[in-house]
DNA sequence: ACCTGAACACCGTTCAAGT
DNA sequence: ACCTGAACACCGTTCAAGT
């Protein structure tokens, strides 16, 4: 079996990583596990021990490399359209993420840390990233206003686009005909840029 | 131990749900297992695969029995007031529900049946009760108007709420200093609806 | 210092054997 | 006909023992 000699800390821990990663591309993140993981890189589960505290953790970690890689593929549909073109590029970027990666953002979602804490710092910092993302689309309709007026609103219009994607995802809104999310997303985010609008002058 | 002798079918039935439900309330979902329930009823887990199929089966019928009771909660809300604050005592409604039965609701949303079909016509019929009542305070909007497009706008708003609650409720919006659900909710039901109304008559 | 592998305390599910 | 309980194939996590 390998030995120190073979891998240092580091290397460790990126083949820990990519392997966790592509046992839940291929099975998905219910069927992940510490022995799987361990002997699909030669090494006994209590070796993870020492790089990560526990599944947990590990899970956490790999979700962190998923909002990296998601960052890195919507940051590439910026322009210099309208909001409303720009936020619809936006969408449809996140929507392609998601069909080309879907095991690894229902790991996103599935993944509930035990502990009912607060995610770490580093978690959070790649959220944000996210977020400002949206923020910046948005940004135009908020002109000189409060910051984190925009941020609240780019957060509940993320998290509604959220809620449409993971309930089609798990089947839940079968009720509905044609529940395509595509359409469902763009139905929300019409007329909540639209109400965004006509509000924003009473309320500014 | 027990023996067909003393409890019908469907005693047994109502000992497993009530037992399964019992023990989702207070340790979570998670930490629910065909072992516990067989033995906080005196049966052998055995026993269970007599009426339930599987794991699976078992949550999927306490969940519809969380729903029926979701519905009981939320139908007294009904009033005669304006759409926007019937959607706000709807709201409020869910948002008590899910107060008062957090570990029941998270497993609505938590447990992922393994088979990637459909879900079963009576546990469909469940959440079609539910979409009702949001199609019913939306009504006066679409006056005369497909009602298959008022379907599409009620799940549209009901998942975009799921979305922010049950962001929320996983700590996944910590990045915004204070998300207070209610708030966030207020705010994507005003600009929904404020959105919903000024364009109606273009498309209607 | 690092890694193993047995051990502990759990799982879901099946099914021969009992009543 | 119904129920048991052992059996099978898995878990996460720990830790004494080896190198």
């Amino acid at each position: 079996m390998a030995r120190r000699v073979d891998h240092s800390h580091e290397e460790l821990r990126e083949m820990i990583l990519e392997a966790a990663q592509n046992l839940v591309e291929v099975d998905g993140y219910p069927s992940l596990s510490m022995r799987k993981i361990g002997s699909s890189i030669g090494y006994s589960p209590g070796t993870i021990y020492n790089i990560f505290a526990n599944l947990d953790d590990l899970v956490l970690q790999l979700n962190a490399r998923t909002l990296d890689e998601m960052y890195v593929s919507l940051v590439k549909t910026k322009s210099n359209n309208s909001v409303e073109v720009n936020f619809d590029l936006l969408l449809c970027g996140y929507l392609e993420f998601v069909d080309a990666n879907r095991n690894l953002w229902r790991a996103l979602f599935d993944h509930r840390p035990s502990i009912e804490n607060d995610l770490p710092d580093w978690y959070n910092a790649r959220v944000e990233k996210l977020l400002n993302l949206i923020d910046d689309t948005l940004k135009p309709y908020f002109n000189g206003e409060d910051p984190t007026k925009l941020r609240k609103f780019s957060a509940t219009l993320w998290a509604g686009l959220h809620g449409i994607i993971s309930l089609t995802d798990s089947n839940k809104l079968d009720v509905i005909s044609d529940a395509d999310p595509l359409e469902l997303c763009r139905l929300l985010v019409r007329n909540f840029l639209v109400g965004l609008n006509s509000s924003k002058y009473e309320e500014g």
